[in-house]
DNA sequence: ATAACTGTATATAATAGATATATACAGTTG
DNA sequence: CAACTGTATATATCTATTATATACAGTTAT
């Protein structure tokens, strides 16, 4: 398990384990219940309090990256290619939503807006 | 000119401010060259400080909704419904942006997405 | 010209949210 | 029981947002 802390990014430290692990569960580097490595170890690896690992897999686990036994450990979820597409799927419906509404206002038909798709979607 | 301030909304009143303005501009309630109260003046009505009521005024002249003509005063600016247009056109591309990204990463076919489009659409 | 108005610029106070932490706790394992 | 696991609560720090006061400079009407 590599995690890179780099201190000039601008993003906290919570994020950046956060999706450097979720970039690993996604490529596939890290598979169906394998274990991670425990929040208080990753700690001490990165000279970081383990409130802070705590938090990026708090969020890991609250999206579904990842499931946890207390006082066992941590380890990779099943299903998180599902997962992810219903999540963009969602966020699709979220766009769309709000370009109805947008179009609505500018008194663009349906056709309107399919033929911008159609150009973006062309490249 | 009527405002009024909701201090359990939630939005700040420089804003508050802002899109009571920008609304009765849009309505046609304020038109072209119509001249503003004074900052000073609203905030004494308002019983605030006028550095906030500038900054909902400096807010609306970003936009190009309002001008300012220092030591006289603000008033409506010109083409705010041309503007509106082209602000929320390019809202629209942005969020079709998105969508496209996503729906490549979700392997969804331009057919698929005007299908949920479509689907948006007739509500 | 001067009083009363206009908007401008700079500096500052107050608040809220985000980020990272320490410490004390409770369960599991060998 | 020693050494590990994750949990819960409280706290410190920092940053961005929001709102403000004060001093300044131009316009207008008397």
């Amino acid at each position: 398990m590599n995690i890179f802390i780099d201190n000039k990014s601008g993003s906290p430290i919570y994020d950046q384990i956060y999706s450097q692990i979720k970039n690993q569960i996604i490529s596939g580097a890290l598979k169906e219940d394998d274990p991670l490595p425990s929040i208080r170890s990753l700690a001490r690896d990165l000279r970081i309090s383990f409130i802070t690992t705590k938090r990026a897999y708090d969020e890991l686990e609250k999206e579904g990256f990842i499931y946890t036994i207390p006082a066992k450990g941590c380890y990779v979820a099943q299903k998180n290619i599902e997962l992810l597409r219903e999540e963009k799927l969602q966020k699709i419906e979220e766009h769309i939503g709000e370009i109805v509404k947008l179009a609505a206002a500018c008194n663009l038909s349906r056709d309107d807006v399919i033929s911008m798709l159609t150009f973006e979607m062309e490249e």
